[in-house]
DNA sequence: GCATTAACCACAG
DNA sequence: CTGTGGTTAATGC
């Protein structure tokens, strides 16, 4: 087991700021830290889950499998907590995660976890608080996702990227043109043509992954106008 | 009908 | 993996 202090994490979430000395010290005999890869599977569809998984460094993709593709349902990035839905309904794990860039991740024992929420409000009120943002988030992207064309989500898509995740007009996009696809539900085709379009209309211009927004307010243009 | 949108296929870097 | 072009189906005006 690697050896590591939770108390003293810089990266630790909102919730465990809440934490006593004692449950610091129940949580660190308790959890491990491990680094992945890019593309390497952190929590594995259909696996049995035995811990929550907090992701302290780096990005990832939260997907299923759906009836013929993969669906990808979120992209997050550090820090947060991952597969807590999983985590606590079920046994099994109803959904993948993925890094998309290279990433370190805190496994803790669930019982552990269990305890902390029966035992501190304050832990478990952030951690609801976690999860209705994550919730109310999907909700815009649900009502987007039925009701906008490819060029409004594409350029939904790209602002997220740019002002949640990257917080830059230019960023190096950690997913490949299929990969966006399966986020927002088209084909890699349509988001190949969406791109080279916004590029020939300068609003944007990339270099397979980099991308550079140049005319934010065409985009959100876009964005909005669906 | 005609135009638009987007998926599917195929092929070339 | 990515970009493009052709084809086709569905939908709207």
């Amino acid at each position: 087991m690697i050896k590591h202090n939770c108390k003293e994490c810089k990266l630790k979430a909102a919730a465990t700021c809440h934490l006593t000395n004692e449950e610091f010290q129940d949580l660190e005999n308790n959890s491990v830290s491990v680094q992945f890869k890019k593309g390497e599977s952190i929590i594995k569809q259909n696996a049995l889950s035995l811990n929550v998984a907090y992701l302290r460094k780096g990005m990832a993709k939260v997907h299923m499998q759906g009836p013929t593709r993969d669906k990808i349902l979120r992209v997050v990035k550090a820090p947060t907590f991952l597969g807590l839905p999983t985590s606590f309904g079920e046994k099994i794990n109803q959904f993948s995660v993925t890094a998309i860039n290279d990433a370190e991740v805190c496994f803790i024992d669930l019982g552990i976890f269990r305890n902390l929420i029966f035992s501190n409000g304050k832990f478990a009120y952030e951690l609801i608080v976690e999860l209705c943002r994550n919730e109310l988030n999907d909700y815009f992207r649900y009502a987007s996702l039925a009701q906008k064309q490819i060029p409004g989500l594409v350029a939904e898509t790209l602002l997220c990227f740019s002002e949640k995740l990257f917080d830059s007009n230019e960023f190096q996009m950690p997913l490949t043109r299929g990969e966006m696809g399966d986020l927002i539900g088209t084909s890699r085709e349509s988001v190949s043509r969406v791109l080279s379009e916004m590029s020939q209309d300068k609003i944007i211009a990339f270099d397979a992954s980099q991308i550079s927004i140049l005319n934010k307010e065409a985009l959100s243009k876009i964005s909005d106008k669906g």
